[in-house]
RNA sequence: GGGGGUGUGGCAGAGUGGUCUAAUGCAUCAGACUGUAAAUCUGACGGGCUUGCCCUUCGGUGGUUCAAAUCCAUCCGCCCCCA
């Protein structure tokens, strides 16, 4: 089966959620999905080992920060990413396409790319289309993305529409750069949708793209800044012109609701740092909702963090424990906490998956939320 | 016994006449984080309310001064050096 090729398994008879499967070249993704996200190509503070134990199916890496360091030339030689960091499993690279929103002070971009400092010597680089498509074959990921401009909210309708139209001119080049080669055989390239908070924006982008023909499509430019009915909205007006036969990814997202509300009006993948981060943060999702272990309120509660989770923190540790490790400053509490979210993140698309399979995903989102609102 | 130094908010430590409720760091208390420049960032941190102001703080007491953490006297505590 073609690498991307997606599997639509069943549809909800009562929103517009979907159980899926997504083929890649090393192995078969069940959707919907949560994907972790490891930037430098490690999911941070955490072991491949650990990362298989949450039962992640497909991980992301960002291909700015590993061409930047340690360079495409040590990942070829390591025989591809998922060899150099032992996955070995399914993963997707992002384009660089998010830098040039979040790295704005460090670049200037013109219609033919966009010029990068590195945000870890200073040093120039030129990215485009071509070389974004270049790196990500370099690197190697099953599922590799279009190089894009995450538009950065608020913009005006002007500069949304020409970003809109840019990341559409530069789709395709990536697809005339993608298919020259042999690389389309194990590797799958995503179309993304911009057009910020527009919906015309977003139908014309979403219509353009679908023309373009790609094997799945992302919908990008959320989650930067914008309320989560905004994000709602936004893919209200993309998704229903969007193929049903291909997988469709909200890049960037999200929090447990944004994952709920957005399943039910038809994304299958997703991926979000998150629960990593906030991890490392200090704060925890539960089945009852956030917590911030840090919080003094923790330094005596000898129980786990949720008694429903059966991950390595749950399993093993206290509150009072990690709360303890987060104050002292102990390495082992980043590793926990984002162990924990990241598992969390796993077991709830797995109950959106079984509620989709006897077809009762409302129910279970009523079930779920009234347990995690219960404590605020 | 002689000489020198020092005492500041929970801790460390600036400040040596007005701009001082008193820098800064730590600790503490909370909040934020959405395709990772993040083990990060923000805010609060004497008390009161009508949120602008009022009251109370720099070892104790007394004084000088329009004005004192800051100067003087004295008492108390601690530290160092020489015997």
């Amino acid at each position: 089966m073609q690498c991307g090729s997606f599997e639509l398994l069943k549809k909800s008879t009562q929103c517009g959620a979907r159980l899926g499967r997504l083929h890649t070249t090393r192995g078969v993704v069940d959707t919907p999905v949560f994907m972790p996200v490891g930037t430098q190509g490690s999911v941070k503070s955490i072991s491949t080992e650990q990362i298989r134990d949450t039962k992640a199916q497909i991980i992301l890496a960002n291909s700015y920060h590993i061409y930047l360091r340690p360079g495409l030339e040590i990942i070829k030689k390591a025989g591809g990413i998922q060899k150099f960091n032992s996955w070995n499993g399914p993963m997707l690279t992002d384009s660089g396409g998010f830098q040039i929103f979040s790295l704005n002070s460090f670049r200037k971009i013109n219609s033919e790319g966009v010029e990068f400092r590195s945000h870890i010597d200073g040093s120039k680089h030129f990215l485009s289309p071509e070389i974004s498509m270049k790196i990500q074959k370099a690197i190697g990921a099953d599922i590799i993305m279009c190089f894009d401009e995450c538009t950065p909210y608020p913009s005006t309708f002007e500069y949304a529409k020409n970003s809109m139209l840019l990341s559409l001119e530069w789709a395709k080049r990536c697809k005339d750069e993608f298919y020259n080669d042999d690389s389309k055989n194990t590797q799958a390239l995503f179309g993304i949708v911009q057009g910020s908070i527009f919906k015309d924006l977003r139908k014309e982008s979403a219509l353009k793209m679908r023309d373009m023909d790609f094997v799945g499509y992302a919908v990008g430019g959320v989650s930067v800044g914008e309320s989560k009915e905004e994000m709602m909205n936004v893919v209200e007006a993309t998704v229903p012109y969007l193929p049903e036969n291909k997988a469709r990814y909200l890049m960037g997202v999200g929090m447990p609701e944004d994952i709920w509300n957005s399943v039910e009006r038809g994304i299958d993948m997703f991926d979000c740092v998150i629960p990593t981060r906030n991890g490392r943060n200090g704060q925890a999702f539960t089945s009852t909702g956030k917590v911030n272990i840090k919080n003094g309120e923790y330094k005596e509660k000898f129980e786990p963090l949720d008694p429903e989770c059966d991950c390595q923190a749950c399993r093993g540790y206290t509150k009072a424990y990690l709360n303890h490790l987060f104050r002292s400053q102990e390495i082992l509490a980043l590793t926990l906490l984002s162990l924990h979210n990241i598992h969390f993140m796993i077991k709830l698309t797995d109950k959106i998956k079984k509620a989709l399979e006897t077809d009762t995903f409302l129910e279970a989102k009523k079930e779920f939320f009234t347990k995690y609102y219960s404590n605020k």
